[in-house]
DNA sequence: GGAAAAATTATACACTTGCATAATTACTCG
DNA sequence: CGAGTAATTATGCAAGTGTATAATTTTTCC
């Protein structure tokens, strides 16, 4: 009687990755890579579990897929505000911290994937390369734009005294998401780009409040 | 032939289940906690399977059981050199900074861990309620350490402002911690006690350096 | 409209998982 | 030293896992 085989709708490929893959984004952030089994994905994606064999040769070609997904779209996230900006570097710097400490980059989401990628993370060599590229990005971009608005203020800092403030700025912004993140419910809105702007402003020297006021 | 029984030791309840949960620490944190298999666990522990059932009723006891241990041990481990000062207020906050950010506290094993058990942490209430509590306290401890300091330098500073600064020093602190043990070769020994105590000083306006160099 | 091709579903399999229970062994105490 | 008891091992089981492959349906194209 009712044991009639599943109608179903094709579609393209791309179309078909992208829902696999933000499904599994979601299992994965609740339930941890391990705990996103194929087919709770493909539930999720309202599809057959054989059709995630049929677009990616396996579980963990999937998996690292979505990694990379999600750190493309973080980093987007992050810089395109900064690069939007075309003012002061200080400008830029501001306007950088306040992305990095807002939503949608500060999310629950964001730091339950972290943690949970964290492990395969460590021991696949290709999920590893792409942390490491995007880490050293972020921080590389930041003690740049430190850089360019110290000596816009007149008071340039060697290499080592950079590098320290750029250590110190991306840590704060780093404690600062993940406090964000895992007590959303903790601090008000703008609260936490506010205490990161204060924070590096006092870190670096420089005024960031200035900055934020000129919007 | 070679199929007798495995030879045994007996040994305290105490000792069995702390070795137990040694070995659950290992694998979890390598291998996020639904890689920590109850057979992998056992053979760590160099011990049959069936006996984790004889000691915890569950796997999910286990893994509780687990989870205090490492957090009771990591707060021991930060709060007790801060304790076992008994000079200024700054001399107590210079050695809470200093303890949070040199091992064992800063160890890739404990931010494996760290991420391993967040899902889990925000699944059940009972490992919510310890998380809560030991995060609490951590940051009441730290602001009541700069909010005496303060008082000693003559600064007093108002309920509101003090909870801001305890936000961004903890913030700089959980951030060094979680770059410390992420990327452990990135930083010289003592490098990030260094960075950590120049920007708690910066952000509190207090002289943690000169503290340092007591020692 | 019908055949060919590709997308999707359905089924099966070997393996792992947590848990339960029976069988044995090491220690204790008279 | 010998029986009793509790610790430990051994075995079994049902459910869930990733993967492989066969069966079917949708779409395309002439």
């Amino acid at each position: 009687m009712t044991d009639e085989r599943r109608k179903f709708k094709r579609e393209s490929a791309k179309a078909r990755k992208e829902a696999l893959i933000l499904a599994t984004l979601e299992l994965v952030a609740e339930n941890g890579v391990r705990g996103a089994t194929v087919r709770g994905i493909a539930q999720r994606a309202d599809v057959t579990q054989g059709l995630i064999r049929h677009y990616f040769s396996s579980k963990e070609e999937l998996i690292i897929a979505a990694y990379e997904h999600h750190m493309t779209a973080m980093t987007d996230q992050t810089f395109a505000p900064a690069a939007g900006v075309d003012g002061t570097a200080l400008a830029r710097l501001t306007a950088f911290v306040n992305a990095s400490l807002t939503p949608p980059v500060v999310d629950p989401r964001s730091i339950a994937l972290w943690a949970s990628f964290l492990n395969k993370v460590q021991q696949d060599p290709q999920m590893k390369a792409t942390h490491e590229r995007t880490y050293a990005y972020f921080r590389d971009f930041l003690e740049g734009l430190i850089a360019a608005a110290l000596e816009e203020a007149g008071r340039p800092a060697a290499p080592a005294r950079l590098r320290q403030l750029a250590i110190a700025c991306n840590a704060v912004i780093d404690g600062l998401w993940l406090e964000g993140g895992a007590l959303p419910d903790a601090f008000a809105p703008g609260e936490l780009a506010d205490i990161g702007r204060q924070s590096v402003a006092a870190i670096t020297g420089l005024n960031l409040e200035q900055e934020a006021e000129k919007t």
